[in-house]
Parts: C-alpha cells; structure tokens; sequence
DNA sequence: GCTATTTTGTGAATATATTCACATTAAAAA
DNA sequence: TTTTTAATGTGAATATATTCACAAAATAGC
C-alpha cells in the first residue's frame, strides 16, 4: 500500500471536515463535497479512498457517520497517542497551551528541558529535567517526540530519543537530523516556511499555492 | 520559471546549509556536499540550481561566497521584510520572541487582536486592535502576513488582510481558506503534521519522511 | 603541456502524483 | 417497472518530480 505522507495528510484533513461536518447536522457527503471544503478535487478524494479501500455510496456518495468511523480506524484514531516535547521554551509553551491536541487523542505527557530553571515537575504536563528522559520515556513506553530544542543540541536530543523508544518526531529545529530509516521524522521549518512566503510574492507568480478562489 | 514550492524551499535549505558552512569556514562546496547535509540527492541539487541558473565550477564545484550571494539575489534575501501577525495567542507569542525572523531579515512590525486585553501598543512589536489593521497595513504597505487566530474567524480575518493589501499568508488556523488565485496561503497544519507521524508509527511502514541514516 | 580525474550541467529515463474519461451502479423519477 | 440521472471507482493518460547516465569542462598530477 502507498503511504506518501501527503495522502495521509489529506486523509487527515478529510476527517477534519468531516467532523465539522457533522457538527452542524451534515448526514452525507459527496467526494465534491470534500473537494471543494479541501480545494482539492472530487478524482482526488475518490483516488484516495480507494488508495484505503475506503468505499461510498454509488449516487448517494458517503454516509458522514461511516465514512467518519472508517477513516478513525484507518488514521488509528480509536487509540490514544502519548507524546514528549523536549525543550520547554517559547514553542513548547505554545504546543502545551493548545488544546487541539487533547481534543484529538494526543496526550503530552512530558515536555524536557536541561534549564533547571525551566523545569517545573509540578506542572500539567510535567516539565523534567532532559537526563529523566531516557526513563520516563522508556518505562512509560512513549512512542512519539517534538523536538523544540535549538538546532545545535537537536541532533543529540533525537539520538537520545531514538535509543529511549521513541519511534518518530515532528522536528522543530532547523536542521537535517539522521536516523534510522524506519524513523519519522516530520520536520516543520517555520521560518523558510515563512520565507518562501514572502520570495513567491516578491516574484509574484502565477500559480499559487491554493486553488483559485470559489 | 518553475515556481513548485518545495523547490524554493529547498533553495532556501541551501542557503541555510551555507551561512553555517561559512561559519565554519568552509570556502567552496559541491552538489555532494549540500545533498549530504540536507539529505537529498547532489543530482538534485544541481538540477535546482540548473533550474534557476546558479552555475558553479566543473571540477572545483561551487565557491562558497559566490553561491551564497547568487541564492541571496535570487531568493530576494538582500532586502528585508515586513510581516504582521494577526491574533496575539500562545502561538503568536512563540513567533513573536523567535530571534530567528530578524536574523533573516524578516521583521514583525505588528500583532493585531481582537481581545483588549492582549493589545498593548506599547509593546516591541506593538500589539495593536484588529480594527487597526487595514489602516495599519495598507499605510505600511506590508504585504505578508501569518494567520494566528481560530479557524472559525481565520476567512474573516484573511478577507481583511486582502483588501488591506497583504499579498501572501503563513497560515496556521487548521482550515482551508478561499483567496484570490494570485494570493498566497501556504498552511501548516502542526497538529495534523503530528497526526500523520503518530499514524506512520502506528502502521511501522517501510520508507521513511527522512533518507536512510548516513 | 599532456593526461587522468573529478565534478558540473543537462537531456533522457524513470518514478510519483494528479487528472481524465468512462463504465458501473444505486437512487430517483417517470 | 423502466428510464433517467447523478454519483462512485478505477484504468489510462497526463503532469510533475526525481534520478540516471554521460558529455563537457576545469583542476591536479605528472
Ligand atoms: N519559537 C518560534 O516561533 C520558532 C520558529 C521557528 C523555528 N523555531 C525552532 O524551534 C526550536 C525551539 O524554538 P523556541 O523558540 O521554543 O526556542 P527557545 O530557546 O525558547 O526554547 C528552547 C528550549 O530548549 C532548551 N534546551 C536547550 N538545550 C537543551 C538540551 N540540551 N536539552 C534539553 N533542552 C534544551 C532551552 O532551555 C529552552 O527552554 C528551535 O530550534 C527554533 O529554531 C522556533
Ligand atoms: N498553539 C499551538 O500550538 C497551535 C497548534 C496548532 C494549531 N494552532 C492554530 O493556530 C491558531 C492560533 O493558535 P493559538 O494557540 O495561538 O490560539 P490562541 O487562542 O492562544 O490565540 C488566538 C488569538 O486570536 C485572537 N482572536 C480571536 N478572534 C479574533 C479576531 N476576530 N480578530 C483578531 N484576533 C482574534 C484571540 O484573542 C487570541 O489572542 C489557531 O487557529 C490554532 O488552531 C495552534
């Protein structure tokens, strides 16, 4: 089966609609239906789910409720999901105080600095010294990282990571990190994100990132 | 020209990879080099530079300084850049204490939010009332801005940054939002991007996001 | 100055992703 | 019931991105 992270990526966001959906009493959807909530388009929706064998209705499209509890088990949302954050500073702050995470199933159940100063066991989610990681990790047998430390320490702090249990991580830092090939890691550059931003419109080109406007 | 995103965003990891090289004091580099330190692939590398016609040296590859200040031009990094963030939440915070931007010549001139409370116009950047933005921005002639506010107010929010005449957003609200086709709207999706790693432990699947590790 | 070697630059080949086109099917209408 | 209509599901076609393969050039060694 494919598993191109962008499709995943889709699937997630279908889900995302079609929670949405739902709460304001939508019964049934139609891959035009999430083509247009996505921009994306019907083929693509369709190509998708049949990618995950995932199967509607001929002329009547998908029933929300199913296809809403096929993709939960497909995207393994029935489960919940531990993560750790090393670094406590400014990110991880942000990353603690939302509560988008919770509501989906994922739990932080640690963040990690090496600042005394940022530490803080007391709080919720406690905040540990780095050299707890490896236990806390390993015996609570946490499976996902957020890297949030500076790009100089980051390669460090994910090889500690990796040898504690973790299995893959949304990296923060802006840097290339090596890992095994069965790691993930996911990395979010903020800045170059914000970069190529402001580059396409100073070159202000033609296509743009998003479909055209409805 | 191709204009594909994730071309100019490996250009800038390009750039990236050099101002710490030169740091260091590393005086040329290869398409070997650069593939190395970004996990790519060196054909890769030259066939983005091919492709913006960045040409080095046969044999001696490609001087440092030179290729730094041809990406410089290119990727618009000789002037600087202003950008406005709308919504002054635990997220904005985060952006906002983030020294990186004005490394990079990316300057927040202002934060906009509809919550009295969070204004404070005296703060560095001021944190102004959203009322204030069009005047604000069309006055400033910004034209880039991020989107830090809840989905549900992030098209409303997005509309008005449009006619103020903001060209391209960053855009964090986890929605798809509708704009003009010349507009530009590149979103990050954190929590989703979380989503899929936990979902790609999960189903431990072969290729990783990453390259083998070296 | 000649030769061997290394690295670039790029057209062609391949791989991957998206869109097209349409047969198939289920529902609705007649 | 039969026909019409509107949707799915998917192989084929196209578009896009990456890698291969190698000629061309510049350096280093002799
Ligand atoms: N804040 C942003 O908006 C932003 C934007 C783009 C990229 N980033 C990147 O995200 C990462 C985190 O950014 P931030 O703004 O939160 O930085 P920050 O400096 O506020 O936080 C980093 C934290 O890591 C801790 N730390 C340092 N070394 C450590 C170690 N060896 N072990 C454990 N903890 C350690 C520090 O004590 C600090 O609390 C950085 O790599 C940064 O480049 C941040
Ligand atoms: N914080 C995170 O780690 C995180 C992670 C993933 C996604 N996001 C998304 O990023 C966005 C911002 O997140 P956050 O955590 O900073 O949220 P937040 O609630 O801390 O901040 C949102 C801010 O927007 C302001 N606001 C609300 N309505 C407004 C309006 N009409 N005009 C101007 N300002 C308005 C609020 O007053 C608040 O200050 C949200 O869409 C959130 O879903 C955040």
């Amino acid at each position: 089966m494919r598993l191109a992270k962008q499709t995943i990526l889709r699937l997630f966001q279908y889900r995302e609609f079609l929670i949405l959906a739902k709460s304001i009493g939508i019964k049934n959807v139609y891959s035009d239906t999430l083509a247009e909530a996505l921009g994306s388009s019907a083929t693509q929706v369709r190509k998708d789910f049949s990618l995950f064998g995932i199967t509607g209705n001929k002329r009547a499209g998908y029933q929300l409720d199913d296809l809403l509890s096929q993709l939960n088990e497909l995207l393994g949302k029935n489960e919940k999901q531990k993560v750790i954050i090393a670094g406590a500073g400014n990110l991880a702050k942000a990353l603690m105080q939302y509560e988008g995470f919770k509501k989906e199933g994922i739990e932080i159940v640690a963040l990690f600095d090496n600042d005394p100063v940022k530490c803080d066991p007391q709080n919720d989610p406690p905040i540990l010294p780095i050299e707890d990681l490896y236990n806390f990790v390993s015996e609570k047998q946490v499976e996902l990282g957020v890297i949030a430390v500076p790009y100089y320490v980051a390669q460090q702090i994910l090889d500690l990571m990796i040898v504690a249990g973790i299995k893959g991580v949304l990296n923060f830092a802006p840097i290339y990190l090596k890992a095994p090939k069965d790691f993930f890691i996911n990395d979010m550059n903020l800045r170059l994100e914000l970069e190529t931003v402001a580059y396409l419109i100073k070159t202000r080109t033609k296509a743009g990132v998003h479909k055209e406007s409805s």
